[in-house]
DNA sequence: CATGAATGAGACTTCATTCAT
DNA sequence: TATGAATGAAGTCTCATTCAT
C-alpha cells in the first residue's frame, strides 16, 4: 500500500530533476521513468499526462506558498515583518530544494503561453495576498499611496523571483549566508529603496 | 531590390505575432509562413531554423536595449534619472510593440533552459550595466551600500520585466496613462521604496 | 516472448523487399513499415534510422560471407577448389534470398560514395581473405606470379558481383541449373581464363 | 555565342567534381553552380533537371567507350588483342579523367535502381560487343567455348569495374605505372587466368 | 501494480524546380 | 543569357499516449 505512494512520489521527484535540468519541453517521458528507475507504462499509471505531472508539482507547491503568505498576513507582524516572511519563505524553498523552485518558476510562473496561463487564476492569488498586505499598511499610513498594491505586489514578486533565476542560471550552488542576506536584501530594496 | 528585405521583414514580423499569439513551441514554421503570406521554403531561405528567427528577433532588440542602457549612462541624469531613462525606454519598447516584448521576454529572458541560457551572456551584459549606474551612485553616496550593485540590478530589471508580464498576460491592451504612470511608479518604487 | 525478436525480423525481412524493390533512397521508412505490416514508430523502436536498417542487413550477411571464405579456406581443397567454395556460397547466397544480394550488392558494396565507404574496411577483410587464398596458391607455385593477389582477389569477386549484377538487372529469375552452371564458369575463368 | 558552349561545358565539369566529391544523391544543384561558379538558375538554363546532368555525362562518354569498343573490334588484333585495346581505353580513360569514371561507374552502371536501369540497353550494348568479340574468339577456336560469350563479356567487364573500384576507394591517387601494369594484368587474368 | 512494445500524428528541414526580372 | 528569390512537396525522425500481457 505504501508502494502505491513510493513509485508516485519517486516519480514526481524524479520529474523535478529532469524538469529542471532539461525543462519540460526537450524532456522526455522516457527520461522520467528513466530518472526515476520505473517502468515507461508507470508513469501513465499514476498521472494521465506529462502536463499532469508539472500540474501536481506546481499546485502542491503553491499551494504551500499560499498558506505561507496566508501566515505571514495573520501574523502579528508589521507590513514589512509580513513581506520579510514571505521573502524568507520562498528563499528556504530555494534552499531546501532548488531544482523544484527552478522548476515552478522557469516551467509555470514564467510560462506565460503554457502551464502560466493554465494557472493563471492560482498565480494571480499570491499576487492578491500581497497586494492586500500593501494596501492595508497604506490604510494605515506605513505605506505610501503612489505605488498601487497591486504594482507593488508584482514589484515585491517579481524582484524576488529575478534573484531567485540568477541563483538558477549560475552553475555553482549558492551558499547559505548569501540566501541569508538576500532575504534582508530583498526587503530592504523593496521598502526602503536604492537610495541612501 | 528591395525585395529581399521586404520579405525577410515580413517573415520576422510574422513571427512576432505567431510566437506572441501561440509560443514559439507551439507555433509551426507553417504558421509562420501564412502570416506572413509566404510559401513554407522562402522562411528557410531567410533563415537556417526556427531558432534563428528567435535568435534574430532577440539579438535586434537587446541590441537596441543595450544601446538605450548605454545612452542613458552616459547622460548627465542623477543616478535615478539614468533608471528612469531606461525603464522609460523599456515600457516605450512595450507601447511601441508589444508582442516583440513578450516574445523577448517571455521566450528568451525568461526561459531558462533554452533561448535564456543561449543568450545569457548578451542577457547579464545589461544587467552588469545597470549595476555599474548603482555603483557609480553608490560611491557618489547617493545610493545605499548595503544593497549590492549586482542585486540591484537584478531587482530593478526583474521589477519592470514582472510590471510587463502583468500586461503580457492581460488580455485587453493597457491604456496609455497607465503605461506613463508605470514609469514613475518603477523608479519611486525601486528608489525610495514601499515605505512612507 | 518472440514477439519483439519476430517484430524486428518481420521488419528486416520487409526492408529486404523494399530496399530491392525501390532501392534504399526511392523507399521511404512508412513503405518498409507498410510493407511489414507494422506502425511506423515501430521502426524507431528497432531501428535507430533507416542507414541502421541496411547496415543491420549488410553487417549479418556479410559476417556470413567473412565466415563462409574462412570456411572455405580452412578446408583442404586446392585453392581452385576454395574459388569455387566461395563462388558457391555467394551464388547460393542469391539463389536462396536475391533481394537481399540485390540490396547488399548494389546498395552497399557498390555504392562508393554511402553505404561501401561506411564498411569499407569490412569489405575490404574480404578481399584480404581471398587475396590471401591466391598468395598461399602463388607460394605453392599452383598461381601464376605476374598477378598480385590483391589484383586476383578484387578480380575473382568483381567477375561474380557483375554476374549477380546481371542477374540482378534481369526480370525474370534465373534457372537453377544455369545458376549452377555459373559456379563452374566463375572458377573456370578465373583460374584458366578464356584461352583455348 | 562561344560563351553559351563555355556555360555548359563549365557546368558539366563542375557537376563531374561534385558527383564524384559527394555523389549524386548527396549533392544538391546549388552545389554544382557553386562548384562552376554559375548562378542557381544557370543550371536549369542549360539542363532541364539534375538528372539530365548525369545522363549527359554518361552518355558522352559511353559513346566514347562504345566507339572504342567498336575501333578495337575492327582492328586486325587477335582476340586477346582486341580486350586489351578496350581495357587500355578504359584505364586510360580513369587516367585521363578520374572523377568522371568514378561518377559513370559508382552512379550510372553500378546504380541498378536508378541511372543503371534508365541506361540499361545502352550499357548492354557494350557487353554486346564484347560478347561478339569472344564469340568469334569461340568460333575461331582461340577461346574456349565453355564459357558463354555473354558470361564471358561480363566477367571481362566486371573484372576491370572492381579494379577501377579499387582506385575510386582509395585516398591516394594512383601511380602512373600502376595503371600500365594494370592493363597487363586484366587481361592476362581475364585470358589465361590465375593457374600457373 | 507493473512492463515495455506498439501506435501514428506531427514538425522540422531539405531541395529540385519555377519564375520574375 | 543570367540571376537568385520563391515555391511547396516530400521524407525523416520524435515522442506522447495506448494497450496487451
Amino acid at each position: 500500500m505504501a508502494t502505491v505512494t513510493d513509485k508516485r512520489r519517486q516519480i514526481l521527484d524524479a520529474a523535478v530533476r529532469v524538469f529542471a535540468r532539461q525543462g519540460f519541453h526537450t524532456c522526455r517521458v522516457a527520461d522520467i521513468a528513466d530518472e526515476a528507475s520505473v517502468a515507461y507504462g508507470l508513469v501513465y499509471h499514476y498521472f494521465s499526462s506529462k502536463d499532469e505531472i508539472l500540474d501536481t508539482l506546481f499546485l502542491q507547491r503553491w499551494g504551500m506558498m499560499l498558506e505561507a503568505i496566508t501566515e505571514a498576513d495573520r501574523s502579528h507582524h508589521s507590513a514589512q515583518g509580513k513581506l520579510r516572511a514571505i521573502a524568507g519563505f520562498i528563499v528556504d524553498s530555494y534552499r531546501h530544494n532548488p531544482d523544484l523552485m527552478k522548476v515552478i518558476i522557469v516551467e509555470v510562473t514564467r510560462a506565460a503561453n503554457t502551464f502560466g496561463r493554465t494557472h493563471l487564476a492560482r498565480i494571480r492569488e499570491a499576487y492578491a495576498q500581497i497586494a492586500a498586505i500593501v494596501a492595508r499598511a497604506q490604510a494605515e499610513g506605513v505605506f505610501r499611496e503612489e505605488i498601487t498594491p497591486e504594482f507593488a505586489a508584482l514589484a515585491f514578486y517579481g524582484l524576488i523571483e529575478q534573484i531567485l533565476s540568477g541563483w538558477i542560471f549560475d552553475p555553482d550552488p549558492v551558499r547559505d549566508d548569501e540566501l541569508e542576506r538576500a532575504k534582508d536584501m530583498i526587503v530592504l530594496t523593496i521598502c526602503r529603496g536604492l537610495e541612501a
